[in-house]
DNA sequence: CATCAGGTATACATAATTGTATGGATTGGC
DNA sequence: GCCAATCCATACAATTATGTATACCTGATG
């Protein structure tokens, strides 16, 4: 067998791909944590190698040619390759040590998994925790996660899910909103308020209104999609928002709003990672563990 | 978007695949230039990165592990679009200049190609000629070459092929040696002559007694694939082979062996390309040129 | 059982790639 | 129309990968 076709600089081809998808060299570059001036070469490099301009090179960022355009679909396919190769590697990597990445809402990143990584850390320190927080939805075929821990099952195949608990959840505002409101002892009273919702789109619009709300966006003054932020604006008085009961029953500042007809929020939380990781001793271990660990949550949180 | 899973580095999957494919480290080396250190620290490297044992160090060459043997599948993959990768590129090259692989027959090869690559050369100093002289079938998909003469048309998929010229040849032999059978008048005179054919299973042999010959692997006391070793032969005098009318005909120590009944061989010659690659400037020049010069030859050697 | 061919691993010098620092150019906002 | 931000290209130093030479190992062969 020949191999001519092979010798080029594989690496060229993997800064030409990351070049195109993310736009510029620069963006390349902090992607896969090279500096720019690497990422630029090899990019000319490769060009001058196979004798075909891939980018106009514009002021801001690169643009795809298109030849640049017809190439890339190639090296996509030697990245979903690479991706495949690098998933099924781990999955068969029996060494504990190294890198874990968890990525899960701001919610459960802030409030629930930071005790829970600590006491993983003292059992097993040979193992690095990165915790991405973050509410959007991540592609763990493409390893930008090693587990995931959402609110919802992934469509995706290829992956191993599994119920982690049943969250609840309920409006809070701080103590003096609710005074400034007049204690409010009904919906009806209710539909004057402000609440805090994630984005334009009201999500928590729409949930309150389906219970029987009649609000409109002038009643989400403020919008964030960062728990934190949202969480310390209710406990400064500005508005409520929902919380999971078991912070927002433990917060002094804050009590929850109670009035007929309204009914707790609840959800279901969901652990997931790759199929072929499942069986990296790594990932099971740190799977497993998050397992029991909400496990023993739910218990305790019953329990009181 | 994130690329944790495409960060390493892609000429160690390189390596590892060339190393699975070709069975040592050494032989990857010859097939990649580099040297067998490099392949080795390649794909110890790679080893170490993914914590996977992929090869089994045995006396003699590398052996695939079973997790090896699962993970090669996705580097061939890579190795499948970068071929891919490699093939379009070149067809989008529009670079005059630079390396054109053609692999014909030893015949061709030895008696008809070098004075069109001498014209060649001449009218276009910038490409850079290598031929690759085999008897055997290349695998144009893979790259082996760029420009493919053969004298049958190729199974694959995808190729551009075009006919090149009729060849008609002949037996011959030297003189001496008809002389020593007795000037032979009929086929069966000659069936107790000594031929060569190309290799043991006897194409030349099943292809005279298509033609009423009675031969049998007495008669082939000499085999050999090479061309100009079997030309050698039977101006030595050792034997019959049969050759080019053109290139026979004008050889002083040799004549047609012409009885009663022995039609002349004949076949197509055909050149192929790769589909992608007649996009590119280079293999089109030298492509074009190879047709007008085939044609010129047809021409030629039938006025004569 | 000795020899030889072919293969792998290591030491060291060399060559090539990478990162740092910086200049120049373009875009978008005020 | 200017300023800030962002990005690309280049010079030089530091790092890294590569090739050469060589020792050592294994399996085939006579």
């Amino acid at each position: 067998m020949d191999w001519r076709a092979i010798k080029f600089d594989w690496n060229r081809a993997r800064a030409f791909l990351v070049t195109a998808e993310e736009g510029s060299l620069a963006a390349a570059a902090r992607a896969l944590d090279m500096t720019q001036p690497t990422l630029g070469r090899q990019v000319a490099a490769l060009e001058q190698e196979i004798g075909v301009d891939l980018f106009n090179r514009r002021g801001r960022g690169l643009e795809l040619t298109p030849n640049g355009m017809k190439l890339v679909e190639h090296v996509r396919a030697m990245g979903d390759a690479a991706n495949r190769f690098s998933l099924s590697a781990t999955g068969k990597s029996d060494i504990i040590e190294g890198n874990i990445c968890i990525t899960t809402t701001e919610l459960l990143a802030t409030f629930i998994l930071p005790p829970m990584i600590q006491k993983l850390r003292q059992s097993e320190p040979g193992i690095e925790i990165e915790i991405i927080s973050t509410n959007d939805e991540s592609n763990l075929n493409r390893r930008e996660a090693d587990i995931a821990i959402r609110s919802f099952r992934p469509s995706q195949q290829e992956l191993i899910v599994k119920k982690l608990y049943d969250v609840k959840g309920h409006l809070y505002a701080a103590t003096s909103y609710l005074q400034r409101l007049g204690n409010p002892n009904s919906i009806d009273e209710l539909n004057k308020a402000n609440f805090i919702d994630f984005e334009k789109s009201g999500r928590l619009l729409s949930l309150l209104n389906a219970q029987g709300f009649n609000l409109s966006s002038d009643n989400f003054p403020v919008i964030t999609k960062n728990h934190n932020v949202q969480w310390e604006l209710v406990k400064q008085g500005v508005a409520i928002c929902g919380m999971l009961e078991e912070i927002g029953d433990n917060e002094p500042l804050v009590e929850r709003v109670v009035v007929p007809g309204l009914v707790p929020i609840t959800a279901k939380v969901w652990i997931v990672t790759h199929k072929e990781l499942r069986t990296n001793r790594r990932v099971r271990r740190v799977f497993d563990f998050l397992v029991s660990e909400f496990a023993n949550y739910q218990n305790k949180y019953d329990r009181s």
